[in-house]
Order: C-alpha cells, then structure tokens, then sequence
DNA sequence: GCAAATCATTTAACATATTAAATAATTTCG
DNA sequence: CGAAATTATTTAATATGTTAAATGATTTGC
C-alpha cells in the first residue's frame, strides 16, 4: 500500500527548515506580546517607515483580508497608527509608534545575533548558498 | 529611520520558496477540493496506511488542535475513516477512503511531473543541494 | 463631466493556528 | 491493587488564513 512518491517533500522540507528558524525567534516575541505575523509587519514598517497596507501585505507576505485584522489589533495594542493617504483617499498608510519601534530596536539585536550563530555554525558560505538556491526556487515559478 | 538589518531575512525566504512551489500544486489541490492541511493528511496516510493521529500531525506538520478539526471535515468528506486503537484506547488511528486513496493518486501523478520539471529547470544537481542545505538548518536547531 | 471600468481595502463565512485547560485512558510505583 | 504521574486527544478562546463579495475612491473613455 505504499504511494508513488519518489523526491524529498519539498514544501515540507521548507516549512519545517522556517520552523526550525522561527524556534528561535518566536520565544522573544511572544515576550513581547507579538505574533508571527505582527513581527512581519513591525518588521516591514522598520524597514521602510511610513507604508501603504498593500505593500506591507505584500512584504509581509500576508493577504490583505488577514492584514486588516492583524492591523486592528496592532492598532488596539498601540503598535502603528493607520491614516488614508492624502494623495489617494483609496490607499490606508501605516506607520509605527514609539512602542512599535521600541519593539523593533530590542527584537533585531537579538535576530542578527541568531544569523551570526547560523553563519558560524552553519557556515557562512553555506548560507549564501541557501539563499541563491531560494532565490532560483522562487524565481522559477514566478510570472516575471 | 532604517533598522539594523544586515541579512537576508531567512523564514521571509523559506515562506516565499514555498509558496512559489505550492503555487503550482494547490490548483490541482482545490480541483479536488482539498486544502494545503487535508492534502498533508492524504500524502502521509498515503506513504504510511493506517497512522495514530498523533503520527500524522508530526509527519503533516499540523497541531494537535487544529488536526482534530481537519480530521472531522476529511471525516465527514469521506476522504478518512477514524478508530480507536484497540491496543491502546488512548489513541486513535487514521485510514484512507477509497474516495481518499483515489485523491491521493490523481494528485500524486501531477505533483511527480512537477518534480521533473523543477529538476530540468533548475537542474538535479541545485535541487539535491537545497535539500541537503534545508538539512542542515533544520538539524542545526532541533534538539537531537 | 459622468457612467463604466479599475483599484484599494474591508466585510463575511468558513477553515486553520495557537495556547491553555480539560478529558480520558494507560502506566508507574508504593 | 489503587492513587499519582504520564500520555493522547479534544474543547475552548482568540488570532490568522482563504475565497468571494461588498464598499469606496479613483481613473478611463466617451
């Protein structure tokens, strides 16, 4: 009764090598009252300040029905502001607050210390690698 | 306003490789009326027969809470059949329908044709890299 | 200029994720 | 043997994911 599966499971390969990751970071969210998907946008909005919701959804890899929610509570918890952009009332920006940005300031020191452990015990190279081949896996399929 | 940022950011990437490889898969999934969770399920009733539910949410990479429900709609599709193990009343053991079993190998064929085409595309020798790298990230953190 | 098409976001309905606590069966040990 | 500790799963409560449809604002074309 066995199936015809001949190659490694792939999408699994790389949701259990994201867990494996996220084992590390999650801890110190949660610390911070965060989820995974709070982190991304705090992320997102560190990264590039003010933003449309569009593009944080985007970038932070989060459908926008989702993000709408995600939002309200960050809102709720103080982390962004939202406001309708002045040049097109269609588009919301967000941008974070001094409590998100303080959250972001303590989280990415200890996230760049964690890629400093991988690149030493992994190797650095081995992670540059990681990232090219990534990188082809994702370009083969997208439409340009 | 820029955040210390110095790396790639690696789950961003794995998240991303995923999708861009699962993009190509769910069509076919939801052809079937399946979603990403129910097709781990099949995939690992598949491989294995008749599983303890405990297995299958290790192998599918799905909670303990949330499989309960997965299990309950697959159940009520017909695509599984659920019993008690007779040898220890605690667990409870998962079986494909025929329904199930025929989902199983329509999806299989198309999810192989897949595999070749990534192989002659990116080409065998990158794939089996990235597999080895996957590896080595996921054994960096796991506790033996 | 204004109706139709387009674009950005939200609402709605259902499925899944997450964490803690509850339930139920089994094993361990005194 | 029987109470306590352990193991397997489910329930509960809240957050997020997914798809389709609705709402609101902007642009296009006539």
């Amino acid at each position: 009764m066995t199936t015809p599966f001949v190659h490694r499971n792939l999408p699994r390969l790389l949701l259990q090598a994201r867990e494996a990751v996220m084992a590390h970071t999650r801890p110190g969210l949660r610390e911070q009252g965060l989820s995974d998907q709070q982190w991304r946008v705090l992320r997102v909005l560190g990264e590039h300040g003010e933003v449309e919701t569009g593009r944080v959804a985007r970038e932070a890899f989060i459908l926008g029905p989702s993000l709408t929610g995600v939002l309200n509570r960050m809102e709720r918890d103080g982390l962004i502001r939202r406001a309708r952009d002045a040049a097109d009332q269609r588009r919301t920006v967000v941008e974070l607050t001094a409590k998100g940005l303080t959250a972001v300031a303590k989280l990415s020191h200890s996230i760049e210390a964690h890629y400093a452990f991988m690149e030493e015990s992994l190797g650095k190279q081995k992670l540059t690698r990681l990232y090219a081949l990534l990188d082809d896996v994702i370009q083969l399929e997208q439409p340009a």
